[in-house]
DNA sequence: CATTAGCACTCGCAACACGAGAGTGCTAAG
DNA sequence: CTTAGCACTCTCGTGTTGCGAGTGCTAATG
C-alpha cells in the first residue's frame, strides 16, 4: 500500500484526466510515456496508476482496460491539479460585442447568454431570469384592446413584465384606464404584493374608498401575478445547447439521449442545485456521485450566480457528462456571468 | 399487370397501413388473414400486395420481408381510406378547460398548445405566435427604471409586447414620461410603421415641432422594433414534444435524433411551410417525399392555421415520422386549432 | 380467371467461435 | 525505486452457421 500523493503522481493523474477528457477513451500506460515524454517507463506508471486508483481517483473496466478518472479524481482535479485556462482575448471580446449589440432587449440576454455557453463549452446550458428576492411594484398599463377586453401590463422593479387580458362587463375608454392607470401607480409605487394587499384591506375597510371597484379588481391580479412570480422564483429554466451535448460520445445511446432531454426539459432536478447557487459567490462546480439526485449522477454541473448581490440574480450555467473540459467550462461560466452582472448593473444601477 | 383497385385491395392497403402505424414493423400476408379475419387466403393476399406495390403504394425491404407503406401510400390512405377519427368527449373537454383556465395569459396558450399537440400525437409539436400581418401601433409606456435609464413598452396591437431599455443623458422624471408616452399615444393610434414614419418626416420638415426630440427618438426605436416583428412575422418557432417523439422506434439511431433535433432547432426548414399554410385554410398535411426539402423527406407534417382570418394568425401542429398516426393526429391539429381560434375571437373581437 | 395449397428460395438476425490487439499485473533483476 | 519481460485477461471485429419469417412462383381447383 503505497498510496501517498508524489509530485509525479499528481501529474500522472492530471496527464490521464485531461487526456480522457480530451478523447473520450481510457487512458494507458505507455501512452502517457509517449505522448507526453515521461522520463519514466511505461512500468512505473502502471505501478502509480495502480497506486492512484488505490486512493480512489481512477478506475478500470476491466483489466486490460486503461484508466478512467472517477468522480473524485475530477473533484481532486478541479480542485488542486488543474490549470486556469481563460478565455481568450479574442472571444472574450466577441462575447462583449455580442452582448453589446442587444443590451437594450434585455429579454434577450439569457438567450443570448445560453447559446454562447454551449457553444463554448460545448454542451449543455442552463440560464433563469434575473429575479427579484421579492417581486416589488414598479408600473401598471391598462390598455383597452376591444370594447370589454382590457389589456394589463404589469411591470416589477426587476424589469419582469406580465401582461394578461381580462374581460369586463362594462365598457371603458381608454382615457378612463389611464386615469385609473394613473391612481394604481401612485399608490402602489415601488410596493411589495404584502403591502398593496394591506392597503386594500383597509381602503375597503374605510367608509370612502380611494379607489375604484374597478381598479380593486386589477389590484387583487396584481398581487396574484406578483405571488405567482414570487413562487416561481427562479425556477423558470431556459436551455441550449441540446445539440452540443448530442456530440459528446457520451451519448452514443438514445436512452442516454432521453435521459438528458427529460432532464432538460422539466429541470426538476436543477431546481435545487440552482437554489443554493442563488445564495453563493464564484463558480460553483458539482461532479457526477456529489449530485443528491440519482437521475444526475451520470453528469457534472457548473454554475455560477449572476447579477446585483442583493437586488436581482439569476443563476446560468453548464451541464455535460462527468468527463468535461471543466477548465474552459469554469472559465465561461465565470466570464459570462461577470458581463451579465456589468451589463444589468448598467441598467439597475450599481449600489444597492 | 393487374393493377386496378378493387375493393379489397383498397381494404388491404388500408389495413397494411394502419398495421404499420400501429407497430413499426413490416406487415406480412398471413399476419393480415389472421389478425383480421380476411375471407381469402394469405397467398391471395400476397398476390394483392405486390399489384399494390405495382401502383406504388407500398414496398419491400428486400424479398422476405412484409411490405411497408411508400410516402404515396400514405397520400392515398389520408385522401381516400383513413377513418376520422375525432378526440372523445372526454379528451375534447380537458382541452378546451385547460385553455379555459390560461385564457387570460396569453403568453401561455401557445405553451399549452405545444404540449396538448405533442402528448395527443406523440410526436413533436410546432406553434408559431399569433401576429398580424402588418403591425399596428397600439399602445407605448415610458418608465423611468433608473436616473437615465428608461424602459420602453410597446404593445401592438396583435397583443405583442416588446420592451427595451435606453440609456439618455439628461434625466427624466416619471411624470414627463407619462406625459411624452400620452403625446404619442394620441399621435400614433393604429399607425402602421410606415404611417409613423411619414408623420416623423412631416413633423420634422416643419418648422414648429409637435413632439419632442426625445419622443422623436423613442418612435424611431419604437418603428424599429414594428419592422423586426414584420420581418420575423411567424418566424419564431415554439416546439415541444422532443421526448414524445424520441420515443418512436424511427428514432432509435442517434444519428436520426441529431438530425430531429437540428430540425426543430433552428426551423429554417419549417418556415416556407408555415408561411404557405398561413395563407391556407384547413388541416394541411405534407408526408415525407412531398416535402420540397430534403431534410424533411424522412418526415410529415400536421399543419392548421389559427387565429381570426385577415387579422392575426398563427400557424400549429405536429411533426413526426412518416410513419404516423393520420386520423388522430390530423384530429387534433384541427380541433386545438378551433379552440386557439375561439379564445381569440374572444379576446380581439370576432368581426373584422 | 380468380383463388389457393405447396414449396423453394431469399434475407435478416441471433448465436457462436475465433483471433488479434490492447493493456494490465506480476515477477525478478538492475 | 525502477524497469524489462511476459503471461494473462478482456474487448472487439469478423466470419460462420442455422433458424425463422415471409415472399414469389407454380400448378391445381372451382
Amino acid at each position: 500500500m503505497t498510496a501517498e500523493m508524489s509530485e509525479r503522481r499528481q501529474l500522472i493523474l492530471k496527464l490521464v484526466i485531461q487526456e480522457h477528457i480530451e478523447n473520450s477513451n481510457p487512458v494507458a500506460s505507455d501512452l502517457l510515456v509517449r505522448k507526453y515524454g515521461l522520463k519514466v517507463s511505461s512500468a512505473t506508471v502502471r505501478n502509480d496508476l495502480s497506486a492512484l486508483e488505490e486512493l480512489g481517483y481512477l478506475t478500470h473496466l476491466h483489466t486490460s482496460a486503461g484508466r478512467v478518472p472517477t468522480d473524485s479524481g475530477y473533484r481532486y482535479y478541479v480542485e488542486n491539479l488543474m490549470d486556469r485556462m481563460p478565455l481568450t482575448i479574442t472571444e472574450q471580446r466577441t462575447i462583449r460585442h455580442q452582448f453589446y449589440q442587444v443590451r437594450s432587449e434585455f429579454d434577450q440576454w439569457i438567450h443570448l447568454a445560453g447559446a454562447i455557453l454551449a457553444r463554448t463549452a460545448q454542451n449543455a446550458s442552463v440560464v433563469t431570469l434575473p429575479r427579484s428576492y421579492v417581486a416589488r411594484f414598479k408600473h401598471i398599463e391598462l390598455i383597452a384592446i376591444q370594447d370589454t377586453t382590457i389589456l394589463i401590463v404589469l411591470v416589477l422593479n426587476d424589469g419582469n413584465v406580465r401582461q394578461q387580458s381580462i374581460s369586463v362587463d362594462t365598457t371603458f375608454v381608454q382615457e378612463e384606464l389611464s386615469r385609473s392607470a394613473d391612481r394604481i401607480n401612485d399608490v402602489c409605487a415601488d410596493a411589495t404584493a404584502y403591502k398593496i394587499e394591506t392597503f386594500l384591506h383597509q381602503d375597503r375597510s374605510k367608509g370612502h374608498s380611494q379607489i375604484s371597484d374597478f381598479e380593486h379588481m386589477v389590484l387583487e391580479l396584481a398581487i396574484r401575478s406578483m405571488r405567482q412570480i414570487e413562487e416561481q422564483f427562479n425556477q423558470d429554466i431556459y436551455s441550449d445547447g441540446l445539440i452540443e451535448i448530442l456530440n459528446q460520445p457520451e451519448f452514443a445511446q438514445v436512452d442516454r439521449v432521453r435521459q438528458v432531454v427529460a432532464l432538460l426539459q422539466d429541470g426538476k432536478e436543477l431546481k435545487p442545485l440552482i437554489s443554493r447557487v442563488l445564495l453563493s459567490n464564484g463558480v460553483q462546480v458539482v461532479i457526477g456521485g456529489e449530485h443528491a439526485q440519482d437521475e444526475m449522477r451520470e453528469y457534472s454541473v457548473v454554475l455560477s450566480r449572476y447579477g446585483i448581490s442583493g437586488a436581482v440574480a439569476g443563476v446560468l450555467g453548464v451541464i455535460g457528462p462527468t468527463r468535461m473540459a471543466y477548465p474552459r467550462t469554469i472559465s465561461a461560466v465565470g466570464y459570462i456571468s461577470a458581463v451579465m452582472s456589468d451589463l444589468m448593473g448598467d441598467i439597475y444601477g450599481d449600489q444597492k
